[in-house]
DNA sequence: TTGTAGGCGTTATCAC
DNA sequence: GTGATAACGCCTACAA
């Protein structure tokens, strides 16, 4: 069933067909009326693969997704498609698994759908760095910042993780902490390597002793991996009372930890979260965690993207406010 | 760039690049090693909009994953790809959000990208048996049993929901419990509708008091649905010692809200949970759950649609074994 | 082993 | 307002 279809049984020929179906104003009614019909009847949908192999010009938003099982990411992309429905715009969402590369899967999208801007949740910088050159259209980073970067059609919107991991440090320093472990990505991730650095700043400002071999455990961003790190972190770091976890799910596996090794959170050891995920309020104990807002991230990352498209404005990095989650993780000393 | 500049830029005709591309034998090695050469240099991947516009034959296996958030679907994902690409063939991968009707996915991707067959990760029994009809290539719905629908191209593979129900309420009643309450999917779900049909048979067969009014809180599956329907359980309820949540992320937000009652897991209230995800094993307490056979599921699922595209096999309909995962949410009376 | 050409289903540019 | 027709980038006979 094709277009060609459609047009000989409508009676119509396969251009006003196509004119009907693409919503074009120089159709009769008449036409429009019969060539639905037939449409209808059949439950005939135009081929995709031909549509965008002829279609050069670009309609639609693309969303690339990394990794399709975090947490943070279900409600931005939620968010993100009603603001772009809400201008009109179709959006085109694709999810891939945290090993693909994000860039082939773009530069593959401007191929074959020709996008007028993607938004990129979650991605690797290198692979931007080495790849990203090859994508002409307006782009959004979202989460993290790729002002490092410097390519003039790539914007981003993160969270300000070095003041955002900072502020994190000083919270457990302020409620009487001084023997503070941390648990982190490796240190080959941009976005964990800056959230190490605002916890170096807190430590140093603070006067709070430092040692990375001792207090500072790299581990992957996963319940299984807060949960290795953890063990290690108590064995090396036996009088510790506070633990900051780059993200929540790292602290999900830390506290699992803690509580194998007979010591009790927050009473024996206190956690830190980072990301304010909706899981950690349903946790015993709530998850204490750094709050990324994603209500703004959502929000501005589509402003910007159009205005980058419909104005042909230069790219811009944004960093959106966090907050403080209290929840029952964390105890004043 | 197109498969005419290589073409150009290798010196070769379209056709041979096009034969390297694909793999063809009836290449030499050295147009081989030149069109490759060129090809890396350019990053150049084919045109998959006209690639699949030209080729009518199948190739390669679909699976529609409908919720990119669920976390029993993830690991099958990896598992199946991994079997898939043992058999050398291509794997083409769609998540699509809970509320996308995952036969429209379907038959848009049969008519743009002719698969050999399909596996469903999830789905609707009703979208099924509304739509299924245009399909024509073997099918596995997986999770969910497909067997009352009776189309000859659509096998299922899941779990025995109403005998791993049944097997969690029996298990609760042999710790010594007898005022307990479930926590369910709406009863429009057929998973959540066989799940309580195997609790009724257990309170039946052991002559246990269950008033659904009373007793039986449906819920939408998640944290929030989990946490509302227990608290409404707990207040129409007030004696009851254990609870069978239907799934482990209800379970979550139910021992929350257990808590926020001032009330203790297992000490006042014991937990079953469904499903065996990982999370479980991080959570205090550990939670006592029902195990979907996730790598048989996974393993059965490949097995049958293959025997289905490659011998012409008959639909099939099959339950995979569960299990119980001891944890520390249940205790003995 | 390699080159050539027709056509996959659609859109868009022409005439009419 | 409508109809014919040339691309879009690729695969695949068929020819050489």
């Amino acid at each position: 069933m094709t277009i060609k279809d459609i047009a000989r049984l409508s009676g119509y020929a396969v251009g006003t067909v196509s004119r009907v179906l693409n919503g074009s104003p120089n159709v009769s009614d008449e036409a429009r009326a019969k060539v639905m019909a037939v449409v209808e009847e059949h439950h005939f949908v135009l081929n995709n693969n031909a549509k965008h192999l002829k279609q050069q010009a670009g309609s639609g938003i693309a969303i690339i997704v990394k990794g399709t099982q975090n947490l943070l990411f279900a409600p931005l992309v939620e968010q993100m498609q009603g603001l772009i429905r809400k201008r009109d715009l179709a959006s085109l969402i694709y999810y891939i698994d945290e090993d693909e590369n994000e860039l082939d899967q773009a530069l593959q999208v401007c191929r074959e759908r020709h996008p007028q801007g993607i938004l990129f949740l979650g991605g690797d910088l290198d692979d931007f760095r080495a790849r990203f050159g090859g994508i002409k259209v307006p782009c959004v980073l979202v989460t993290t910042s790729a002002a490092s970067l410097g390519f003039d059609n790539l914007s981003s919107v993160s969270t300000d993780d070095a003041a955002a991991a900072e502020f994190a440090v000083d919270r457990l320093i302020s409620m009487g902490h001084s023997r503070i472990g941390v648990l982190g990505g490796r240190t080959d991730s941009h976005t964990a390597a800056a959230r190490y650095g605002g916890c170096r700043a807190s430590f140093k400002k603070h006067g709070v002793e430092f040692d990375p071999a001792v207090q500072y455990v790299p581990a992957r961003f996963g319940m299984a991996g807060g949960y290795r790190a953890m063990g290690a972190l108590l064995d090396q770091m036996p009088g510790l009372t506070a633990v900051f976890a780059m993200s929540d799910v790292m602290a999900v596996g830390a506290i699992r930890a803690i509580h194998d090794r007979g010591l009790r959170v927050p009473e024996d050891v206190s956690v830190m979260g980072f990301d304010g995920i909706e899981m950690g309020r349903y946790l015993t104990p709530q998850l204490t965690t750094i709050r990324q807002h994603r209500e703004s991230i959502a929000d501005r990352s589509v402003e910007i993207l159009l205005r980058c498209i419909e104005e042909k404005a230069p790219a811009v990095h944004e960093m959106t406010p966090f907050g403080l989650i209290t929840g029952e993780s964390v105890r004043a000393l």
